[in-house]
DNA sequence: GCGGTGATAGAT
DNA sequence: TCTATCACCGCC
């Protein structure tokens, strides 16, 4: 198979765009030669440093620094000691987080709607932070754009502590998508 | 609903 | 060095 690979600058926009537009796209990881695929089916906008939701909000730190880098890389962190989360970077301080993927080849479990399960579903670790991701060994691919009709957006999840920014509708999915998490 | 787990950032 | 916090998940 060969992958139509997403240029970086598909990620140089506004990151809500970018959240919107990732819908449907491949996420690729190769493991060992063997491409680990999941289709992106729900993502989260974070929008800059004024965004109190986002990490950048926090200022430039060097965890942060690569969202403030080109866009088009790996943001990967560590949360609560055990999950792993992946955002695409738009740059200027934001991100998308890719929150779901509806399995399509070569990943150990099907169980692939919510971030940590989508990163251990991939195999993606804080070793992929900062990667470029338009090429191997984790890479998007172009897969089925999704109309936005079929495009659903709420709030995004597990951000109370951000005040007013926790009730933005920045979470977008395909609609009635089984694989979108809750 | 509750707690495990460790990186991070800011305080001490 | 210490401590609070956390873009989650599995089990109760």
């Amino acid at each position: 198979m060969t992958w139509d690979v997403l240029p970086r600058s598909f990620a140089d926009a506004d990151a809500e765009d970018v959240a919107r537009a990732l819908l449907g796209h491949l996420l690729v990881h190769v493991v060992r030669g063997r491409p680990r695929v999941g289709r992106i089916v729900e993502t989260e906008a974070y929008l800059g440093p004024h965004d109190l939701a986002c990490h950048s909000s926090k200022g430039r730190t060097a965890r942060t620094e690569v969202m403030f880098g080109a866009p088009g890389h790996a943001y990967v962190y560590l949360v609560y000691g055990m999950h792993h989360c992946v955002n695409v970077v738009t740059g200027h301080g934001a991100a998308v987080l890719l929150r779901a993927v509806e399995p399509v080849e070569g990943l150990s479990t099907d169980n692939t709607a919510g971030p940590g399960r989508l990163t251990k579903a991939l195999g993606i670790t804080l070793r992929h932070n900062t990667l470029p991701l338009d090429e191997a060994p984790l890479f998007l691919a172009r897969g089925a754009e999704v109309p936005a009709r079929r495009i659903a957006r709420g709030p995004r999840i597990g951000v109370d502590y951000a005040g007013r920014w926790a009730k933005e509708p920045l979470r977008f999915w395909v609609a009635n998508h089984p694989f979108v998490s809750r």
